[in-house]
DNA sequence: TTAAAAAAAGATAAAAAACTCTTTTTATTT
DNA sequence: AAATAAAAAGAGTTTTTTATCTTTTTTTAA
């Protein structure tokens, strides 16, 4: 569904939401160890991910990554867009070029209602609402 | 979502069983122009899915690709399984090595809903279903 | 003002996926 | 039996994704 750096990137800025409060930052290695992925790719990452507004830094002795009120604010989608771009949301299941309403594949209107659940989830579930999942401790971002 | 050779296999199997009516047997290089692919990479997956039993295949003069009555039965799960293995199926969505209802990641239970629907309809739709589909003229596997 | 700590940037490498080309095998038709 | 047509098999190549390593820049703190 997602790409590995998708996936990756979910779970970092979870990990970065939740352990960044009260003006924390947290470094690269951290959070590679938080959720267990490579470190240097992650930092890559993260760049990307900080490019676009979706996470702050700071560099220097102290520095590392740390999310404001409005970084909190953004949902799943956003962060599937930021990576992965917005193929999930408009290509054709079985990769049909143009795929429309007037132009179907055989599972276009099947597939049509699913999308539009899975798009919904994306984008009704906002980092915050995560950070409160997890602070709960009933929920994982990677197996101990 | 799915693999790129998943979806070539999915529209690949359609075809053929659009094509191979009463007895009749259709050529690769028929498929990948009726399906819009690569011809020797087709060729290759259908020799897979040939292996797996879900297409009957003949060579020499005449030879070519064609469906019995139990392959018409297949759903596109079938050839999903065939292809990209179950990852669909049983993999978290943000890559979680062990994620389960017991040690869920966060978006675990919501995404549980929309994987049931997601595998439904993978399941439901025959090869055969989508046969009557085509005939209508109403959907596609390739876009002029 | 220098040393250290951290992210940013750049460059490279490894692995996987997608795709192509060539040869072999099998079946058919003349 | 020979020629031919088609899939099967094998062996690459290219591209994309994933991952690593090195250097540079920025910031802080001693």
């Amino acid at each position: 569904m997602f790409s590995k750096s998708c996936e990756y990137a979910i779970k970092a800025m979870l990990f970065v939401a939740q352990k960044s409060k009260d003006e924390n930052r947290i470094g690269v290695k951290e959070i590679a160890n938080g959720i267990d992925a490579p470190e240097h790719f992650i930092a890559k990452i993260l760049q990307d991910l900080g490019k676009k507004k979706l996470v702050n830094s700071m560099k220097g002795p102290n520095g590392g990554f740390y999310m404001d009120s409005e970084n909190l604010k953004s949902s799943i989608s956003d962060i599937v867009k930021a990576i992965d771009g917005d193929s999930i949301y408009k290509d054709c299941v079985i990769g049909l070029k143009d795929c429309s309403e007037k132009n179907p594949c055989p599972v276009h209107f099947e597939y049509k209602e699913i999308k539009k659940k899975l798009i919904a989830m994306l984008e009704d579930n906002t980092i915050a609402d995560f950070n409160e999942k997890l602070d709960t401790g009933k929920f994982f971002l990677k197996n101990r």
